[in-house]
RNA sequence: GCCCGGAUGGUGGAAUUGGUAGACACGUUGGACUUAAAAUCCAAUGGCCGUUUAGGCUGUGCGGGUUCAAGUCCCGCUCCGGGUACCA
């Protein structure tokens, strides 16, 4: 039987196709649903690679393998399809972005179809369909609208806001005022980071620690101008608890509560001598407010102009400017050696109001906590490398826990940083009646804030990393924001009825050059005039690409209605996500910012469920062989030529090293899909991609082994596919044994993602058969159903030559039947003093005197009893035997 | 620097979570079929020693430890990958 993997392929997946056999439906009876979900792919202009595929069969698997547990699956598909390459490819050519965008779906969609992978494509979308963004609009209007209440914390609508009394007194002004600094979405100046390459400001996330930008490598700088801006910062504590519960790598998890970065600590109010002016700092150690030795501002601090006093006045000037300039350099310059001048302002140290000096250095970032701290240098190295630098006295304040007698007397001297527990010295004040003297760091600071707050001197706080989200784009091609600024300076949004507001077709995508959106040149699309006479210009910046992928799995639940986001039976019912699988590479950005908009949907009642996804798992990169020369110079793949396991330079003859690395076009190492299809079919291609290692980690891709899989299903197909080797005679014991391990084994590695071993238990069980040449129809009919998530198409064919007349997409998962994995014997690996000397089959019931005296017994213990009696014999039932001698 | 991963044959990887290390596959070698090649099938395949028959030693990045028993647990390192970086 030849293996036709083409034409089944083609004739499956057109079949599928005409009887919508995925056709997921809201079914709600059906109390068992799974929604599975891969993470959307932008279609880029170079079609699928192999990376895609990775994580599309892992999820496909396991939703084929639910529909046959009974489960309602919806498994769909669509497209985050803004964003920059489409918009590029315009401005050199004038193609409109949404036909390049179309184009490049269009193929995406043919790639991914002949994978044969079940999705419901009526539900596709793409971010990019007004039907589709003007529903993003709708939520950010909703943003806009929002509010947090600290007290109840959660989100509430803007109406619902109290404004004070004192604030209404000032005039309606200031109650607007006051309700823009309130609103979850703002439009506020910003210093952002520009890229002069892309003409677009980057949000700190994609700007790299070399101060490039991630999209293009170029330098960025920083520049001043108006945003919108998303509070996420208040939902940080909500973000760092959600994590807890939920079933995602515990890495993942980490990476996120990295980037939020809570500290919990204390504000301390220092007062500047001979003057009524306050500086406020946080400290997460507040407790060492005894070695605090002098005070930084940042160079931005308001203050740091007031408090110099008019001897320092030019150098403090000139180190600011110095420092704003540093800014638009290369940003780890400013890690490496730190600088700050003298304000010549004194600030009183509250624990014992002693004088100590302020100085400005822009080692303290303006955007954390205050933008000022005390330093201790004793006790913190950044401040003990400042202060060794500027000569500033470090004073010591705990004997440090450590049995190093030289280091401790160093540390004392204040000749060495500590940052660790030990016991305070040196840390009382009869004056202010503080004492924390004896005790250790947990106590110490607690005693401290107390006395801070009893009097008046600070407060216990928490502090995030997580700053606001800089969430518009100088850009044409993203989603238009559905708002209007009024020559009075007043902002609006549009009403719900008026959505969605679509892209104007333009002539010209090119951007400003000082940071203005194409769009600024829309003339009609951009002049707005009410119904009273006044003029209006709408937005001229677009969101970014995160927007749409924010929310699009709520989409999926109802895409086509055209009254609501989505209806709220089908929300109940669908949400959450039960498996979310895709790249690592959105470990914080996407999956943070899209948790942050279901938390705000949530508090204001859309959605029922505090957390989108449940469970979250991700794919390993697909590397590629490559290789270099002993210099370690890489070598294009078609320049390579192997003989004998060795590698050589097909010109040059120099012997090579294969390593492993990314794919790239330049190391000519890139896989395409389609070409694997043609050569092998989309079912090898599903196999391989599963087979190669556990689906998390990075695993480089190798055709020998997609042959392999390739030779599996020619068997597969050779022996099942073939009604000669059906026979009506029953199957030997041992087959059947074999089929329900394998039914067992298949079942358990799906249901944790561990489809690797899941193959290999299908080829042993193959293997088997093949040994055995024929298989009852009942035994052919069950391993079609275990294929079938794994090779769907090979599956169908098989199920279709065995009389059935429907897809067996449907059929019932087989049930193990206990009774066959039953055993009477076990052959016990018996060993002496752990080393394994023969094996020994003995019965499963055989009570354990039996068993030793059996192996004491055996003529091969003999020789490693030495005639020697043993002092223990250990038996594991079902496991091993070990004689301890 | 800090936070996560990881290291097992020539290669990709298995190992019931402390119980027969190397499943499955690739590659290699030998054989069958063939005029020949490809394809296919069969067999062998961690390393070393021994071999007429056995068999033995050794082996999961390195060094210690716990245990009847360690790839798996503990302590101390090395190297590789990812994230992050003056976050007070």
């Amino acid at each position: 039987m030849e293996y036709k993997f083409r034409e089944i392929e083609k004739k499956w997946q057109k079949y599928w196709e005409d009887n919508k056999t995925f056709k997921c439906y809201d079914d709600t009876s059906n109390p068992k649903k799974y929604y599975i979900l891969d993470m959307f792919p932008y279609p880029s202009g170079s079609g699928l690679h192999v990376g895609h595929p990775e994580g599309y069969t892992a999820t496909d698997i396991v939703a084929r393998y639910k529909r046959m547990k009974g489960f309602n699956v919806l498994h769909p598909m669509g497209w985050d399809a803004f964003g920059l390459p489409a918009e590029q490819y315009a401005m050199q050519t004038g193609t409109h972005p949404s036909v390049t965008t179309r184009k490049n779906c269009d193929t995406f969609r043919r790639q991914i179809k002949e994978i044969g992978l079940s999705y419901d494509w009526d539900r596709e979308i793409n971010t990019t369909d007004p039907e589709y963004f003007k529903w993003t609009q709708w939520i950010f209007i909703q943003l806009y609208k929002t509010w947090y209440d600290e007290k109840a914390c959660k989100g509430r609508h803007i109406d619902e806001l109290q404004v004070p009394d004192y604030i209404r007194k000032e005039g309606k002004d200031a109650v607007e005022k006051y309700i823009n600094d309130k609103r979850l979405a703002y439009y506020d100046n910003a210093q952002v980071w520009w890229c002069s390459s892309c003409k677009i400001v980057c949000a700190n996330e994609e700007v790299l620690t070399d101060g490039t930008h991630e999209k293009c490598g170029h330098p960025v700088t920083k520049m001043n101008l108006k945003q919108w801006m998303l509070r996420i910062p208040h939902y940080a504590e909500r973000l760092l608890e959600g994590l807890d519960n939920l079933d995602w790598p515990e890495g993942i998890k980490d990476q996120q509560r990295n980037w939020i970065g809570k500290s919990t600590g204390a504000e301390v109010d220092f007062m500047i001598d001979n003057t009524d002016l306050k500086i406020t700092v946080f400290t997460t150690r507040p407790d060492t407010l005894f070695g605090a030795t002098y005070m930084v501002l940042a160079p931005e601090h308001e203050l740091t102009r007031q408090l110099t006093t008019p001897e320092f006045k030019n150098k403090v000037e000139k180190y600011i400017k110095d420092s704003a300039l540093k800014s638009d350099l290369d940003r780890t310059d400013l890690a490496k050696e730190k600088t700050g001048v003298f304000t010549g302002a004194y600030a009183i140290n509250p624990v014992n109001n002693k004088k100590i000096p302020v100085w400005t250095a822009d080692y303290v970032l303006t955007g954390y906590g205050t933008g000022a701290i005390m330093a201790v240098p004793a006790h913190d190295e950044r401040d003990f490398e400042f202060a060794e630098k500027y000569g500033l006295p470090i004073n010591c304040i705990m004997k440090p826990d450590t049995n190093d007698e030289e280091l401790k007397e160093r540390i004392v001297k204040g000749e060495e940083c500590w940052t660790e527990d030990g016991v305070y010295i040196n840390s009382s004040d009869t004056v202010t009646g503080i004492d924390i003297n004896n005790l250790k760091k947990d106590k110490g600071i607690e005693k401290t804030i107390k006395w801070l707050e009893d009097n008046k001197r600070g407060r216990a706080m928490v502090n995030y990393k997580l700053r606001d989200w800089l969430f518009s784009r100088q850009r044409y091609w993203g989603e238009p924001f559905p708002v209007i600024h009024w020559e009075d300076g007043t902002i609006s949004v549009l009403d719900e009825s008026e959505l969605p507001l679509e892209l104007p077709d333009m002539e010209k995508y090119e951007p400003g050059e000082n940071g203005e959106s194409p769009l600024a040149n829309a003339g009609n699309w951009l002049n707005v005039v009410d119904n009273n006479g006044r003029k209006g210009r709408r937005e001229t910046n677009t969101m970014p690409q995160w927007a749409g992928s924010c929310w699009y799995y709520l989409r999926f639940i109802d895409p086509e209605n055209n009254q609501s986001i989505f209806s709220k039976e089908k929300e109940k019912y669908w949400m959450p996500v039960d498996l979310y699988i895709g790249g690592a590479e959105h470990a914080v950005l996407h999956l943070l910012y899209s948790r942050f908009w279901h938390k705000v949907l949530y508090d204001l009642g859309h959605v029922t469920h505090n957390e989108p996804y449940l469970k979250l798992f991700n794919q390993g990169m697909i590397l590629a062989f490559a290789y270099e020369t002993k210099t370690g110079a890489k070598v294009p793949g078609d320049m390579v030529e192997e003989k004998d396991g060795k590698f050589f330079h097909k010109e040059s003859g120099e012997e090579l090293s294969q390593i492993v690395a990314k794919m790239s076009k330049s190391l000519k190492n890139v896989v395409n899909p389609d070409d694997i299809i043609e050569s092998y079919g989309a079912d090898s291609l599903r196999l391989y991609e599963m087979f190669m290692g556990p689906l998390d980690a990075s695993k480089p891709w190798d055709e020998k082994g997609v042959k392999g899989v390739f030779g599996f299903l020619t068997r597969v197909n050779r022996l099942f596919g073939n009604l000669d080797n059906i026979t009506d005679e029953k199957d030997d014991k041992d087959i059947i044994k074999a089929l329900h391990q394998t039914i067992m084994k298949t079942g358990g590695d799906i249901e944790n993602l561990r489809f690797n071993t899941a193959i290999s238990s299908l080829m042993i069980f193959t293997n088997l058969a093949i040994k055995k040449g024929k298989v009852t129809k009942e035994t052919a009919m069950t391993f079609a159903k275990i294929l079938n998530p794994f090779a769907p198409h090979l599956a169908e064919e098989l199920w279709q030559l065995y009389g059935n007349d429907k897809s067996l997409a449907y059929e019932q998962w087989p049930k193990v039947n206990e009774e066959f994995l039953k055993e009477d014997t076990f052959e016990y690996p018996v060993s002496f003093n752990g080393k394994l000397r023969f094996k020994l089959e003995l019965s499963l019931e055989m009570p354990n005197d039996e068993i030793e005296s059996l192996v004491i017994n055996d003529e091969r213990s003999g020789k490693w009893l030495a005639g020697k009696k043993p002092r223990k014999i250990i038996i594991v039932r079902g496991r091993i035997i070990n004689v301890v001698v």
